[in-house]
RNA sequence: GGCGAGUUGGCGGAGUGGUGACGCAGCGGAUUGCAAAUCCGUCUACACCGGUUCGAUUCCGGUACUCGCCUCCA
């Protein structure tokens, strides 16, 4: 069995990981908050952990892993977008209702056309609000938790020893660094919100505080809990969250049940840049996948580009690199057309199980790739039944099941490199004979007439002695072709 | 200020204690009426300063720079 090593940030070390039950492995990570577009940062997360639901299932069998991630769909993001859109005196309810429903629906399309498989439980945070409030107040139970004001705030201080082993932050260096305004009704300036109260125009749930919300971390803690158990293998997420989501996370977690050991191993992508910035709003480099998707970027290349950067380093989208990618991939779909999945190569899943080295699975597929490509001839097609041919397809077959399990090559995400249909054969014969007869009259700008005609409805021209060979390419126009004929 | 990550050739990006992956771009050549495509060849690197070592880009220490988090942004 593939030995598996992942960097684990609780360790600071890449270890081997050992699931606590083979025959289930469980995965945590953390979701969107369901109020807008995903952007591309979001994406980056959803392409990590993709890949390892993948390499999981690959290893221990796609029964035997249970990969979660969970809808935050209540949140003052949620509720601010709601009255910005209806006004306070609105339907802001319903207005919520509508925007979770829809958000949810365009994250899941997004995430979908980049080629990530659902996870296997997909919670929404409206549907445990029951587990939230039994965790609180197992937590207020043990003096982990006290209420406050109608806030029910967790007491940092109540679990000095264990918060911020995670981040490499101590309780007293935090306090000493504070910048944010201490609410007057907490204790210590670290304790955070577990339950804070609603006004009755905004969502709300009885509790024995009174009626209100819950806080965001405690959403993880109370999901995880519930589907995966108070120990379980992987969580993940993205390096921001560390602090303080993961961070109190923890804290929730393991003082409501420290019978357990919560995540074992935790794993946080890199962020996202945009042509070497940080992307934001005011640099105007602010786009989300949907924006992407929409300018005809397919969503495979987006997930070839991200794969190409090892999820632990900054990664950087540039035009270029997309570009690059599209046409690696154009070659890949128009050499390995048809070809079935086969056992991935040993390389590649060896690349994966070195904690999710994709940089280095993907550069190796693109020598095997190349290798492939230039055994096939010159024309993008597969070679004779034959002893060769033979070798070839068993290697064009690990080819294509290797790059399956990056999540690339899936038959579903390749219509946007499907070459037209077309019959050119005739105007093949056709051309190359204009371009003898001219060739002989030295009637060089006839040929060079007729050549930019078909260039113009997006036709490749390739040239050799023998002949000439049309191959309709991306920006392929039959209707201007039939100009020609 | 505190914590953390990183710094490989024009760009991207692996990897390694000892003959400088690879891709793209560039350059030279084959081919071509000219191109395109393809093929062959080829230049440019391991931030800086010390240390360990027979030898470091690779290990250790320091410096500089970049970036992230510390603000319910993945």
């Amino acid at each position: 069995m593939t030995e598996i090593k992942l960097y684990n940030t609780r360790t600071r070390k890449k270890e081997p990981f050992e699931p606590l039950d083979k025959g289930d492995v469980r995965m945590y990570v953390c979701g969107p908050t369901v109020y807008d577009r995903a952007h591309l940062g979001n994406a980056r997360p959803v392409i990590v952990f993709d890949v390892l639901y993948r390499l999981l299932r690959h290893v221990y069998g796609s029964d035997h892993v249970t990969y979660v991630r969970n809808f935050t769909d209540v949140d003052d993001k949620i509720n601010a977008r709601a009255v910005e859109n209806v006004g306070k005196e609105g339907d802001v309810n319903a207005e919520i209702a509508r925007i979770t429903e829809m958000t949810t629906q365009w994250f899941l399309d997004d995430m979908g056309a980049l080629g990530a498989l659902e996870p296997t439980q997909m919670p929404r945070a409206t549907q445990y609000i029951g587990q939230m409030i039994d965790m609180i107040e197992t937590l207020i139970e043990k003096g982990h938790a006290y209420e406050a004001e109608g806030h029910v705030l967790f007491d940092v201080e109540s679990w000095h020893e264990g918060y911020g082993k995670l981040s490499g932050r101590s309780v007293d260096d935090m306090i000493a660094g504070a910048r944010v305004e201490v609410a007057p009704y907490k204790r210590n300036p670290m304790d955070f919100v577990l339950w804070k109260p609603s006004t009755p125009d905004l969502p709300g749930w009885d509790s024995p505080w009174g009626r209100g919300r819950p806080g965001w971390h405690i959403e993880c803690s109370a999901m995880s809990y519930e589907l995966l158990g108070e120990s379980f293998d992987i969580h993940g997420g993205g390096n921001d969250l560390m602090f303080p989501h993961h961070e109190n996370e923890i804290a929730q977690s393991c003082c409501a049940h420290p019978e357990g050991e919560f995540a074992r191993y935790w794993l946080h992508n890199e962020m996202l840049q945009v042509e070497g910035r940080k992307m934001s709003k005011s640099l105007g480099n602010f786009f989300t996948v949907r924006d992407l998707l929409d300018q005809g970027i397919p969503g495979e290349v987006i997930r070839f580009v991200f794969l190409s950067t090892h999820y632990r380093k900054p990664m950087d989208w540039t035009a270029e690199k997309a570009k690059e990618a599209e046409k690696t991939l154009r070659r890949w779909r128009g050499l390995f057309a048809g070809v079935e999945p086969a056992k991935p190569f040993e390389e590649v899943t060896d690349f994966l199980a070195d904690d999710l080295n994709t940089a280095g699975a993907l550069n190796f597929l693109a020598h095997a790739g190349q290798a492939l490509f230039q055994k096939a001839g010159s024309k993008w097609t597969v070679p004779e039944a034959n002893a060769v041919a033979m070798t070839w397809f068993e290697d064009a077959s690990r080819f294509v099941g290797s790059a399956n399990l990056l999540g690339l090559l899936e038959p579903d995400l390749g219509d946007w490199a499907a070459l037209p249909e077309a019959d050119l054969s005739g105007l093949e014969t056709r051309f190359f004979k204009a371009r003898q007869t001219a060739m002989q009259n030295k009637d060089f700008s006839e040929v060079d007439r007729l050549k930019a005609a078909l260039v113009d409805a997006g036709v490749e021209v390739r040239m050799s002695k023998e002949g000439v060979e049309l191959i309709p390419g991306a920006g392929f126009d039959p209707a201007k072709l039939e100009a020609l004929k």
